[in-house]
DNA sequence: TAAAAATTGTCAAACGTTTGACAATTATAA
DNA sequence: TTATAATTGTCAAACGTTTGACAATTTTTA
């Protein structure tokens, strides 16, 4: 591959001329930028990101950590990451930490090692110790990881309410939540905590059931087709959409109508479930917004690593009604 | 952040013993050995990479070019990618080009410049050229780029012949393909071609439906809405899940029943499919398999960048037969 | 105990850039 | 024409590693 001094030779310029033209830096006239221009055309040259950076530059890398990316919701999130970080000038190393804790500690090592310029992390089978001292700007999604690194998340408690509040309107009386078994700091409590809170004011009864995030989806159907063939609930509340599309398929297996004999919220409303299950009732992210503002604050710490920020952005959901509460 | 010498110093020895140590290269005692790692895990240091690969090293690297993450197939594909490479020792630059030329230039130009051990494309809107004079090891997903550069895909011909099939044995008689708009090297082709040849032997008649890559599932919808309420045809072949997707949902809203009316076969058969549609009848692409074979061919070549490949690996298809062919 | 082998150290060049100091040349303005 | 400004050049250090040559020291083996 060409290097700088290849140019300067073809362009008959010194090094440093060619250095000047590519930082822009210094005084130069228009004729030898044309010829510098000219011979890097020529070759085909691509300045040594490795070397600029060691000298100082930055990487223009961003890690983006998340559990993966075969699911619509942080499909949906890599992308909008990856479309909104090229225009301002950074690319992404993508790590798909799953559930795994030791493979997230090597990518985070990755990450260091690699001096990517900052770090979106919206996987989080790690402990606090381990994002400390990474020393890096960091933005977590959705989750404490410690003092210093901002959260950004939508407002999951209000998203509960509405899930509860569209239930509640559409008739159901004995109600139903399906979740992920929830770890300590997951979002997802908040989200039961405004649907349990939001039932109180009607004195409705309801049922917790927890499904581990990694069952495969045959085994969440099975748990489904269990809990809806006892007939005893008929308004569900699931906090992903797909698990909604789960009871759907169950619920339709079991000869039971949606929604007349049962009725069914999901949550996260990506553009996927908008486009191909609009009869879905369910609760929207601000997935679009919530990436603006993680980037936007994490770019404030890699021009400035210990600029000040707010512990919690948290941005308003949106109610979407299908025909599952109809 | 903590450099070599900083380690040398921290555990009493010289800057190229520790050198030795991460490179496991010379010979080095037990004793020096733990104390050099003592001091790295203290400092919790990591090797800048940056130097490392301007000396020499391999990046660790590899660009994978797609259209964009949030569909499931290619979804599905990145995640099979980053976990194959992961287990190599490989990280990701994650580049959607969508089908802007521009973008995947800027985003060639970039993985050069990062000096990335490899690319996977599966992103086609540049010209042969643009991709010859890279000069790093190429593996392209179901497209042909240029004479070095190899293909994997799967069979999409006989995927054509097993969609016709399907319909055939269900009894449709006035069938009508539904795909994206074609580009001349692309792959869809294949698959009309072995399904219009599969066609011939039963001397049956069919339309075909352009349809953008780039329209919006709405503008899709009504696209199929319009042809399905002429109420012609009664057997769809769609080159994507996705648009099935909508040809089901369109159905269901003219009154249309599936598999009595109409008789429905989608592409791609993704995880994602196979899960929450299981009623659609697909032709199911060996993701899996296809990235094992094109990342065993990019490493190859990574190792030895003038080894001797193969024009084409194709891979088998799969009929997998839901109710949409009943 | 002497010879051989293993371990560690010193030194320096190299990877491809950026950047500053300074000098030399050329163009422009007074 | 001279003074001034603009342009380009030379040189060298720095970024954090790797690697080879070689010497010095320690350990092992016979």
């Amino acid at each position: 591959m060409a290097t700088l001094d290849d140019i300067a030779k073809l362009a008959g310029v010194s090094a440093t001329t060619v250095s000047r033209v590519i930082n822009n830096y210094g005084s130069l006239s228009e004729k030898t930028k044309t010829k510098v221009f000219e011979a890097m055309r020529e070759l085909n040259y691509q300045p040594n990101s490795l070397a600029r950076s060691l000298k100082g530059k930055k990487t223009q890398l961003i890690g983006v950590i998340l559990p993966g990316v075969s699911n619509p919701f942080f499909g949906q999130m890599v992308q909008e990451i990856e479309d909104q970080l090229f225009k301002k000038g950074f690319r992404i190393i993508l790590c798909n930490a799953g559930s795994d804790a030791e493979k997230e500690r090597d990518y985070l090592r990755m990450l260091m090692a690699n001096r990517v310029d900052g770090i979106i992390a919206g996987s989080h089978n790690l402990g606090i110790e381990e994002y400390q001292k990474v020393g890096l700007p960091i933005i977590s999604f959705d989750r404490y990881l410690s003092d210093e690194i901002p959260i950004v998340s939508s407002d999951n408690y209000h998203g509960g309410e509405l899930a509860a509040q569209a239930l509640v309107r559409s008739g159901s009386k004995k109600l139903q939540i399906i979740t992920g078994a929830n770890h300590p700091n997951s979002p997802t409590n908040a989200r039961l905590t405004g649907f349990k809170d939001e039932l109180k004011k009607s004195d409705l009864d309801f049922d917790v059931m927890e499904i581990s995030f990694s069952a495969t989806p045959n085994i969440k159907g099975l748990k489904i087709k269990e809990l809806l063939s006892k007939r005893e609930v008929d308004g569900i509340f699931c906090t992903d959409d797909l698990t909604a599309l789960l009871v759907i398929q169950q619920a339709k297996a079991l000869g039971m109508r949606v929604p007349e004999d049962v009725r069914l919220v999901g949550y996260d409303g990506t553009n996927f479930i908008q486009s191909y299950h609009p009869e879905l009732t369910t609760v929207m992210q601000p997935i679009s917004d919530i990436v603006m503002v993680m980037i936007d604050l994490l770019l404030k710490r890699v021009d400035d690593h210990d600029c000040e920020l707010e512990d919690n952005y948290v941005l308003p959901v949106k109610l979407i009604t299908g025909e599952t509460t109809a």
